[in-house]
This record gives structure tokens, C-alpha cells and sequence, in this order.
RNA sequence: CGCGGCGUGGAGCAGCCCGGUCAGCUCGCCAGGCUCAUAACCUGGAGGUCGUAGGUUCAAAUCCUACCGCCGCAA
């Protein structure tokens, strides 16, 4: 059986690893995106990992590299390599009927969740984001809708209370490989593979994430936040704009924060940062959050660690060194001059 | 030639725009004191060619130029 991976990034490879030590010469191709530039311009934190294209070349696995494999030009690179199974996993580009006409026995899809529950491209991202305890991996046929296909393996793990989503995704793509190693046996041994379907009362979306979704709406409940935080690490990063009186806003990168088990006084609003009126607790960030759903209680986040704009990475006790808590200092979505 | 920020005693920053008592703040460190005791408090102290090299000026951390280094955004 010919077996075909496409993929991109540091999701992918585990998989493509494991069916490569699985299956061996069976693994004949590489569909993956171009490679962009990462170490060029120094500064670039972007996690590259090994590189699907480099893992591909050391294990003399031929690779083709179209901007999109929906083109006619992907197309007949794909065909070139007389798939019997196409495995994908985390390509990033939505196959059309052509692509997935082309494999004799299918495609299957390693998807980060348990299907039919966060469909689409941020899977561990809003798993985290609305506090689920479990996720995990599922593998499915796939179908021209999206992420829609019989389910042929599903797996899951528990989300840990610090867990972010790189944190998460790293884990569920050494199970991911794992299953899609298992799967690939399925198809292997012959018969059909049916699955099972997905409920479509269940099916609940997980869109793709933008940069700019990153940004701390701090109206909202600190458990809320914390868990923002936690799913927009390491990309696109939660992110908030720090106002303190006659100075320029500056944008700040936070990238842990906690709920600090301390009802807010009422007069604070959401995003102000404030001292413990106590002093308990000197070397700590405070900042208001929103009110919980019920509308009334509401917690306060504390900030572990942070990244203002043009600086490394700090703690809050180092951050407050050289800002000092002063009256009318907060957090907020906008910009002020 | 993608855009932008930053380099000030061990750490994090202020000061730079409007040159000259600005070398300052919070913390750390050292010594002493207080205390049953402390990461708490008080007193004193060490530690900086203000990234590097030039330039302007009577005078530059502060203005100009180049270079080095670090970081954010965009890819």
C-alpha cells in the first residue's frame, strides 16, 4: 500500500515519523506546504520544529511543495505519486473532490478533538478556551466537508489545569501519530473501513484563529481569561494594552495569569490594575476582571508572567520593578496616545 | 532595502522631545540595628566609561552619524 502524508508543522510530524518507521518504503510521498522563511529575519519565535520537508528528505521520501495541492499543478503532483491511502494532518488547506479522488483506498483526516465536538482548524485552542477536563484525537475519513467524515478511531486525554494549547497539542500529536499508525493498519489489512458517523447534534465549531483574536476582552470572568491566557499560547498570544496616566499605551503580552481567589472590589473596573491594599502581597500583578456569569461575584486574575512590547519576557515582580502600580493604571483593548 | 521598540551599577525601570546640581527609583547584595524570629522594619555601604565609535557644543545619558546587540509586529 502507497501511503501519502500531508501535513504541516510540529502537529504533523510525530505522524509522519511514526508511519514512516511503521510502514517504511510504503510511505512514498510528501505533500506539504512551501517552506517559508523563519531564521532569516532574527526575532522569529515561531516553533519550526524539524520540519516536514527535512524529515521527508533524510528518509528518501519524495516532496512536492505546491502553494495550494488544489491547483492542477498539485494535483498531478499528488497523482505522480499513485497514493493508495492519503493521510493529512494539520495541512492547513481544505481538499477538493479532485484531491481526494486521487487515493485508491482514501483519505484520512488526524484531527486534534474529539469529533464531532470543535470541527475546523483551532481545535485545542477553544478546547482549552471553554474549559473542557478531556480532548484528545480523533481519525476520520475525509469527506469534502469539513472535518465531517466517518470517525474510525477516537482517543482522548486529560486537559491539565496549566495545560496551553502548545502544551496540549504537543501531547495530542504524539497520539495523534499513534492512531493514525493504527488507522493506516486498518486500511492495510485489506478489507473496508466504514467507521462510525458523527452525530450531527454534537457538532460544534472551532474556527481558525487570527492574530488579532488574541486581544483580552477584560470584561470578561477571570476564569474565563485564564483560561484565554492559556489557549492562545504560544500563538497568537493573549495581548492587552497597558494605560497609565501621562504615559503612551504600550502593548503587553501576557503569558501566564492566574485567578487569585479574592472578590474585587466593586469600584474597580474591568482591567484596572491595583496594589493588595494589604501589602500581602507585594510582588504580585492584580488586575479587575468582569463579573462571572451568575453577574454578580467577581474574581480577580493575577499576572505571573508578561512580555511588554520590545522586552523580554518577565515575571510580575520583575515588571512592577520598573512599573510601579499607580493610580489609574489599566489594562484595555484600545490604543491611547 | 518590510514596520517599530529598546540598550542607564546584579535584576526591572525613570530620566532623553525642552542639553548643564540626573546619575535617580523599586528590588537584590554587604555591614550594623530591631526582633523569639523573618522573605517584615530601621540605619549605613559597595557597585555604573549611561551598548560601542565618532561628531556638534563652553557643557551630552540627554542632539547628530555609523556600528554592535536584544526584542515586538509583519511574513
Amino acid at each position: 500500500m502507497r501511503i501519502v502524508m500531508t501535513g504541516t508543522g510540529t502537529f504533523a510530524e510525530p505522524t509522519f515519523e511514526a508511519l514512516i518507521s511503521a510502514f517504511g518504503g510504503d510511505v512514498v510521498g510528501l505533500v506539504t506546504q512551501p517552506e517559508r522563511d523563519t531564521g532569516n529575519k532574527r526575532g522569529s519565535t515561531r516553533q519550526t520544529g524539524k520540519g516536514m520537508a527535512n524529515i521527508a528528505r533524510s528518509a528518501n521520501v519524495s516532496v512536492a511543495q505546491p502553494e495550494s495541492i488544489n491547483t492542477p499543478e498539485g494535483l498531478e503532483l499528488l497523482r505522480a505519486m499513485k497514493p493508495d491511502l492519503l493521510v493529512v494532518a494539520a495541512y492547513g488547506q481544505i481538499l477538493s473532490k479532485d484531491v481526494l479522488s486521487i487515493p485508491t483506498r482514501g483519505t484520512i483526516n488526524v484531527h486534534a478533538s474529539l469529533l464531532p465536538k470543535y470541527r475546523g482548524a483551532a481545535p485545542v485552542a477553544y478546547a482549552i478556551l471553554n474549559g473542557e477536563t478531556q480532548t484528545g484525537v480523533t481519525i476520520i475519513k475525509v469527506t469534502p466537508g469539513l472535518d465531517s467524515g466517518n470517525m474510525i478511531l477516537q482517543e482522548a486525554i486529560d486537559i491539565l489545569p496549566d495545560d496551553t494549547t502548545g502544551s496540549l497539542e504537543a501531547r495530542l500529536a504524539i497520539l495523534g501519530a499513534k492512531l493514525a499508525v493504527e488507522a493506516a493498519r486498518k486500511y492495510q489489512s485489506g478489507g473496508p473501513v466504514e467507521g462510525t458517523k458523527q452525530d450531527p447534534a454534537l457538532v460544534t465549531k472551532a474556527p481558525k484563529i487570527k492574530k488579532e483574536f488574541g486581544l483580552i476582552d477584560w470584561t470578561k470572568p477571570a476564569d474565563y481569561i485564564c483560561r484565554f491566557v492559556r489557549a492562545m499560547q504560544p500563538w497568537p498570544t493573549a495581548y492587552a494594552f497597558l494605560h497609565r496616566p501621562g504615559k503612551e499605551s504600550m502593548r503587553v503580552i501576557v503569558n501566564i495569569a492566574g485567578e487569585f481567589p479574592v472578590k474585587c472590589n466593586k469600584e474597580f473596573q474591568p482591567g484596572q490594575v491595583f496594589a493588595d491594599p494589604l501589602g500581602h502581597f507585594p510582588k504580585s500583578l492584580f488586575v479587575a476582571a468582569g463579573y462571572a456569569d451568575n453577574g454578580e461575584t467577581r474574581w480577580v486574575i493575577e499576572i505571573e508572567e508578561l512580555q511588554p512590547a520590545g522586552k523580554k519576557k518577565m515575571t510580575a515582580e520583575e515588571f512592577l520593578r520598573g512599573y510601579p502600580v499607580v493610580e489609574g493604571m489599566r489594562f484595555g483593548p484600545e490604543v491611547l496616545s
